[in-house]
DNA sequence: TTCCGTGCAAATGATTTGCATCCTA
DNA sequence: TAGGATGCAAATCATTTGCACGGAA
C-alpha cells in the first residue's frame, strides 16, 4: 500500500482509497484495460466507486505521469501502468494489448535519433506498435 | 479522378460520387482529419453527403486496405491515405500528427525483426509514433 | 477547517444502426 | 434490374460536466 500510495503523494495527489484501488487494478493487470474495464474490475474488488470518479482519477494519473495511454485506433482509450519505455503487440483481430519488451531495438532507436534529430521537432516520447496476430 | 475510381474499382467497390469525394479529400490533406473535418471540406467543396454515409464510406476504405486509422490516444479516429510504411509525429499540445518518413529507421527496424522475430506472434505491420514538440 | 475528491445524473460528442430510397454495374 | 450505397434520424456508447456533499491534510 505504500508503494502505491508514495507514488500518489509524491505527486502531489492526496491519497484516497479511490485512487488506491484505481492504481492498484491497473498495476495487477497486464491487459492494457479501459475505463470500462477498470470499473468493473474496481467495484468487483472493492467498493461502489462511481464511474465518472473512476475517469476523473484516471486523468489525473495521466496527467501526473503516474500511468500512460494506450494508442488505439478504436474509439476507446485504454491505459498502461508501466512507465519503462516497452513496445505494444497490437492484433487487431482480437483486440488485444500486450507489452513487448526489447532493449536492443529501443537502444537502436533512440541512438539513431541522437545521431540524427528531427528537424523543427523535440522528440520526448516513442511509441512502437507491432501489429500482427498471436499464434 | 480515373486514378481514384481504379482504386476503388480494384477492391470490388463501386465508384460513387461521394467515395471519390472523400478519398480525394483525404488523398489532398496532409493533416490525417477525422470523419467530422472530412465532413466539413466534402460538404464545402462538393454536395452534401449525410455523416452516416461518410463513416460508412471511411470504414469500407479502411477495410479494403485503401486508406488507414491512425493511432490516437484522444476518442476521435483519424485516417490516412498513405500506405506507404511511414511514422508520424505527435504534438499532444496541438494534437498535431505530421509524417515522418525516414527509410533508414524503417530498414533498421525490419532487418531487426527479420533476423529475431517474435515468438508466438506473426508481424504484419509497423506502426511508429514520435511525440514531442514542434519549435 | 479548507479544499480537493467523490458521487450522481444529466449533457455532450463521436460513431452506429435501421430503414426507405437511389443508382452503379 | 438487383443488390450495393446513400440519406436521415434515432439510438448507442464512451467520456465530460455541474453541483452538492464528504473526507484527507
Amino acid at each position: 500500500m505504500c508503494d502505491i500510495g508514495n507514488r500518489l503523494k509524491n505527486k502531489g495527489l492526496r491519497v484516497t482509497p479511490q485512487r488506491v484501488a484505481v492504481l492498484s487494478t491497473l498495476l495487477n493487470s497486464k491487459s492494457h484495460p479501459d475505463a470500462d474495464q477498470i470499473v468493473r474490475v474496481v467495484r468487483n474488488e472493492h467498493s461502489n466507486i462511481s464511474v465518472g470518479t473512476i475517469y476523473h482519477i484516471l486523468d489525473n494519473l495521466v496527467q501526473k505521469g503516474i500511468i500512460k495511454k494506450v494508442q488505439t485506433n478504436k474509439n476507446v482509450v485504454r491505459y498502461d501502468a508501466i512507465l519503462d519505455t516497452h513496445f505494444h503487440l497490437y492484433s487487431v483481430q482480437d483486440n488485444r494489448i500486450d507489452d513487448y519488451f526489447d532493449e536492443e531495438l529501443l537502444m537502436m532507436i533512440k541512438s539513431h535519433f541522437d545521431k540524427k534529430g528531427i528537424r523543427g521537432f523535440e522528440l520526448n516520447d516513442i511509441s512502437l506498435q507491432l501489429i500482427g496476430d498471436f499464434k
